[in-house]
DNA sequence: TATTGTTATACTCTATAACTATA
DNA sequence: TATAGTTATAGAGTATAACAATA
């Protein structure tokens, strides 16, 4: 009886993790997403573009962006647009490939984006600021644990 | 110099932690929801939606719902709505005010959604599969510290 | 034939604000 | 006046699928 009764309760706790997980997330990405509007009028996914960018200094493919931005790739096409639009990206011709491009940041992209950066970095330090330095350092651990036994098995699918 | 070299190395600790939170979640979350929709037909606020009501079987008012998913009142009205068609949930008059509503599960809801939730389960146990008991304790434990002290510190602002 | 990227479309979720009915 | 809930609207954000150009 000591098995079922393991068995019945070591679900409800990945349970209530997840869903204290999933809270906290959408709690910080609330904030995140009203203050970038606020005092960028720009979005979560026009962000997250620019900073796949600023990490790729040579630029990166539509199907790269795609990739990394976990998002299919017409919706990388309409954002990249909107960017081309504000002069914040620009498209490259790839040398060997007519149908590729590259997209990397204006200079003046890459300067509003260090901005955006600068206070994005405070409100994440803010909301994380209840935990030491050790515990956030368990914590970034135990959540690479989570992700690299997950990419394992969920991606199987694939 | 010590101080300024600590200034700027904590900063990325947290923005890295961060980013391996909102990717996890990010990857958690899509598969809950291809999966709702594969085997279900039904979305995840629907779901949402469903499991505040299996947790008060007395049901909730509009207002609470609204509180509870983090939504705004006239979303929590569209997907009841959408639920009320189906008869998976139902609208009950509330005796002494004739304003509110308490939104509850039909026995059909309640027998629907354990099967969802049973489904879900096993998924949010797959995605955990990799921390031992102890860890998912620790997970838990770390992420209600942050919780904690980030609602006292960012609801300021409320 | 396969791949890169775009276009067109439709749907869900969301916030905002005006509104109705009741307190 | 304030509160409970609804309606109307507009805009993100997304996936799907058909398409053009190039490999």
């Amino acid at each position: 009886m000591d098995m079922e009764a393991r068995g019945h309760s070591e679900h409800p706790q990945a349970l209530r993790l997840w869903l204290r997980m999933l809270t906290l997330t959408q709690l910080v990405e609330k904030q995140v997403r009203t203050e970038l509007r606020a005092q960028f009028e720009t979005t979560l996914p026009r962000f997250d573009l620019m900073a796949q960018l600023e990490r790729n200094p040579d630029g990166l493919k539509m199907n790269e962006l795609s990739r990394r931005m976990m998002v299919t790739g017409g919706n990388v096409t309409g954002i990249t647009d909107q960017l081309v639009n504000e002069g914040l990206v620009e498209r490259v011709e790839v040398a060997g490939d007519r149908r590729a491009y590259r997209v990397r940041l204006t200079p003046r992209g890459r300067s509003l984006f260090g901005d955006m950066a600068r206070q994005h970095e405070n409100w994440i330090v803010a909301a994380f600021d209840g935990l030491s330095s050790s515990e956030v350092d368990a914590l970034h651990r135990l959540l690479g644990k989570v992700k690299a036994h997950y990419k394992d098995t969920a991606l199987e699918t694939t």
